[in-house]
DNA sequence: TCAAAAGTGTTATCCTTACACCCATGT
DNA sequence: ACATGGGTGTAAGGATAACACTTTTGA
């Protein structure tokens, strides 16, 4: 006879709240976690409406756009659901986790119940090159890396990828490579956590500066999430499902700079986003600008179905 | 306490075989199926470690590239191993299922062992589009489907959009979108056998000219591998993971037109390919090619080191 | 000699990128 | 007046798509 399973099911719910796109997170006694649930066999349908269902009763929110990320397996990393499953010795149930993405354009306005948003640079502060090459990574990341990868080329020549050296560039979308690379050289906490041993110097001193930990394999989720939606961008209109009705282009700029972590082009931007027909200018003026005012615009959700609905491309500054 | 839950891993295995791009299938007493196993929670240390074990068991193949490509947890949508887990009554086990892509340069040569290749166009006809707009379409499909739609306007656009109707163009990604769209109308046979009551006139009588049925919820899986393939083409050079070590660009061009299902512009594709630099001629020839001789290429690994790693365009004829 | 497939050259067009500049508001 | 952010024009370079054309083999 084989041993059980538990499907546990957590949820990355993105937003704009201020400016910067943040996600949806649940404060316990431990570690920040994503909104996370069990997987009812008998009285859940599919995934989908009990993670919805889950979601609204844990935070209050009512989710939007909702899309599967990823089905995470491995016995080892430390499963979202391994409090409410019981212990993790050997016997104890076995959990898969399931990942969701999803967008809400409310973030700003409606207050969570137990949960609060969170910036997604407090868990990867590496990944925002808006204001250029953060310096943290060639002061901490990359020294760590490079001593970790000792002197196999196979490991040095990830590092130099990922991290954009030697004149690679930095390539946004590689979020989750990124993570799991400094999750092995011992550079995230939650390794030593799973490895239940403590490693002692670079993982902890550094730990701040590199991002701050999750629960469970929930910083995991977060990059998956993270990277999904910086490489959707580019290839359906995923972004405005992050606006509220009518917004800026500036606005809009603003949100799409957030996720992708990059800065861009603003005339081109504008050209970019005009030339699409994904958005309609509404004659209206938004005057808290601090300089002209701004057109209002609204995405024509309409013009989709005539187009082949592309997404966005990025003209870096 | 809430029910067992079994998790089933699916491969869609591909390959190229005699210039077209096949899946591979077992064959039992009903319906084809794609290479499936149960997950056991004890034994198996990850999913991907536990596909690539029972599909070289049940088909005598190594995997090389393998990607996770969704978690099917539907009730009600036959799962995969319903015949494994027992019978699908109250009380049973629920089925979740984890679909894998693979893909193996490796088609044509050695011979499976209970298995066999089987071109998608079987399962899905109306997705080639290589010698132009499938006469089933508008013959069958699309009469059928309007019937459906009634006068319900978001049915008909997405029967309108999906198979480009009325200066729509064909989206060749969207093959699971397609597949939905039949097995929510009644036109796949495995939607009436998940109902398990019949539907009779339209279903039966089309069922063979719009594709194949396969056991559980293969084909949703396959359309999911297929979609998915379709559209990472076109960012990451995987199709060399289905050539052999070296190859014609002619070839290579007709493996992606197996896969894509469209017809591509000869020139355009080969000054494209050599372009991206993702290719290397090495001045030897091919001599049998029906007319001049073709040089001999092969894929540059190293390559893709330096640069950004991009994928095809689609040149379309 | 002809069919078949490989391979080259050229051009119009579109998109991207970059640069320079003007406009409308608040202080 | 001037700082701040909104918004427009234009031109170079590269990629795409469409065209016509030459080359090398086997039958």
């Amino acid at each position: 006879m084989t041993g059980n399973v538990v499907i546990g099911l957590s949820a990355v719910v993105m937003g704009v709240r201020g400016g910067e796109i943040a996600t949806l997170t649940v404060r316990g006694d431990g570690p920040r976690a994503l909104p996370a649930g069990p997987f009812d066999p008998d009285a859940d349908r599919t995934f989908e409406l009990a993670l919805r269902a889950f979601v609204t009763q844990q935070t209050g929110f009512e989710l939007g756009y909702v899309e599967q990320l990823y089905t995470f397996g491995d016995k080892g990393r430390d499963a979202p659901l391994a409090d409410l499953g019981g212990e993790t010795g050997p016997g104890a149930a076995r959990v898969v986790s399931v990942g969701y993405l999803a967008l809400t354009p409310t973030a700003g306005e409606a207050p969570a119940i137990a949960a609060d948003w969170a910036p997604w640079s407090r868990f990867f502060p590496y990944e925002d090159w808006r204001r250029g090459r953060p310096p943290v990574i060639d002061e901490a990341i990359v020294p760590a890396l490079l001593a970790w990868a000792d002197s196999q080329p196979e490991r040095q020549v990830r590092v130099r990828l990922l991290f954009a050296l030697d004149g690679a560039r930095w390539n946004e979308e590689r979020v989750l490579e990124r993570y799991e690379l400094l999750y092995e050289a011992g550079l995230a906490p939650e390794a030593e956590r799973d490895r239940a041993r403590v490693r002692g110097e670079s993982g902890e001193a550094l730990g701040s500066r590199l991002g701050e930990p999750m629960a469970g394999d929930h910083r995991r989720i977060l990059a998956t999430a993270l990277g999904r939606l910086r490489g959707k961008l580019k290839y359906r209109p995923v972004v405005f499902e992050l606006m509220p009705a009518t917004f800026t282009l500036s606005a809009l700029q603003r949100t799409v700079e957030s996720v992708s972590g990059v800065p861009l082009h603003k005339q081109n931007f504008r050209r970019m986003i005009v030339r699409t027909g994904l958005v309609e200018g509404l004659g209206r003026l938004e005057p808290d600008t601090g300089g002209r005012p701004a057109e209002l615009f609204r995405f024509r959700r309409e013009g989709l179905v005539s187009t082949s609905a592309p997404g966005l491309s990025l003209p870096l500054a």
